[in-house]
DNA sequence: CATTGTGAATCCCTTCACAGCT
DNA sequence: AGCTGTGAAGGGATTCACAATG
């Protein structure tokens, strides 16, 4: 199979959710069109984005929207159950633990850490906090069920957001979403042989920086600017 | 000016990180590798980015860690102060209001807005939570002043987030970053005549969205997978 | 002489035009 | 007739090699 370019992995989300909208609009049919208004792109980047995947249309006709839904959702595998774990109970991860729709599409929340003595122990949605400590002996206990711990959601200060992946890491947690505005060092974090799954030993890092959001936003409204020395 | 790439924009605010880091470790130079080797990229990869900005190092030597970081944030406008509001005081609303950070950089939180009454009039770091029906009066008095409300953040739930970005760009606001997970229909928000400073008119949108990197994440985990009908 | 700055080459992604199907 | 699927063209972005230089 061909290996899919990064932006289009991050359109088949947006195509997604426009499915399920039209979906909850019990609008049946929807052509590239109709997709690519709403996602905000080109009806020739949503039909070269699906063929990556497949041949879900019907020339003359357009897509069913269903259909659609269910092969994206399977070819980016949220047809299956992850679990995740939130490692950092401030603030923001006691906001992304109640989040409406986090729950969705098969993410399920097993477990929350921290190492303030003040918030170990609370409960949040049927989970009590536990100290970091415990994050080793947890993932383990949980990996011995049909399934494991797939992925930390890494809510902690940044001067924190290493050491806390690399203890996600040596827990046996190969995915990460870090929300901490620093640059994981990967070469720096390796699965233990024991979890090293056949392709899989790779730690995978996704960022969700709104700091840089602001920033990169204020670069946008500057506007057509003064370069630097023009010549 | 040469127009500058979205991905190089956004590596850019890596860089400046990266810098504040040596700063803080009051290293004084340091060369394209090493904050290659820190921001996760290629050297090549970071002397084409500051190209597009201008020459800011020296041959043989490397650049200097404070020219670099000041002459980087100029060319962002993040060397001016933005002023921001949050629409949404939710959790997630809350939680960015109290990051440590948010008001790093020349950004400043100078209102804060709800529709919930149970929300509206509470007190969030000196700053009393308002109703979305003053957002209008608000952005208008503020404009008033040295400097105007210049961006807003959308932390209001899904369904509300098209008309609350109206809201925004109703009152002047041309600057929004989007958490909630949806596409903001952009060719409906057309800020007030009032408002468009030439070359400034249109409205600028970055996203946010975790939901949306949770299911990048679970994709890249997958691995090299079976594609669509091999042929 | 180590390191930057940059044209040229390469690679990848987007756009397009149209063939192919219903 | 209408819309998908896709090879080919075009445009950007990344990589590279090396000339420039303090």
């Amino acid at each position: 199979m061909a290996d899919i370019p990064t932006a289009t992995v991050g359109r088949v989300v947006t195509y997604i959710r426009v499915l399920e909208e039209l979906e909850a609009q019990n609008v049946l049919r929807a052509s590239s069109g109709e997709l690519a208004r709403r996602a905000g792109v080109t009806p020739f980047q949503v039909r070269k984005d699906l063929t990556y995947f497949g041949r879900f249309g019907t020339r003359g006709i357009g897509y069913t929207v269903a259909v659609l839904r269910r092969e994206l959702l399977r070819a980016l595998g949220l047809d299956q159950t992850w679990n995740v774990v939130i490692v950092g109970m401030g603030r923001l991860g006691h906001a992304i633990a109640n989040y409406p729709g986090a729950s969705d599409y098969q993410f399920q929340n097993v477990g929350l850490f921290d190492v303030a003595p003040d918030v170990v122990g609370r409960e949040v949605r049927g989970l009590t906090i536990q100290h970091m400590s415990q994050l080793g002996p947890f993932v383990a206990s949980v990996a011995g069920t049909p399934r494991q711990v797939d992925m930390g959601l890494l809510t902690v200060p940044a001067e924190h957001a290493q050491a806390a992946a690399q203890a996600l890491v040596a827990a046996g947690v190969g995915g990460i979403l870090n929300f901490a505005p620093v640059v994981l060092q990967t070469q720096d974090l390796h699965l233990p042989e024991a979890f090293a799954a056949p392709g899989r030993r790779e730690v995978t890092v996704e960022n969700v920086d709104f700091l840089a959001g602001m920033k990169r936003l204020a670069f946008y409204m500057l506007g057509p600017q003064a370069g630097p020395a023009e010549e």
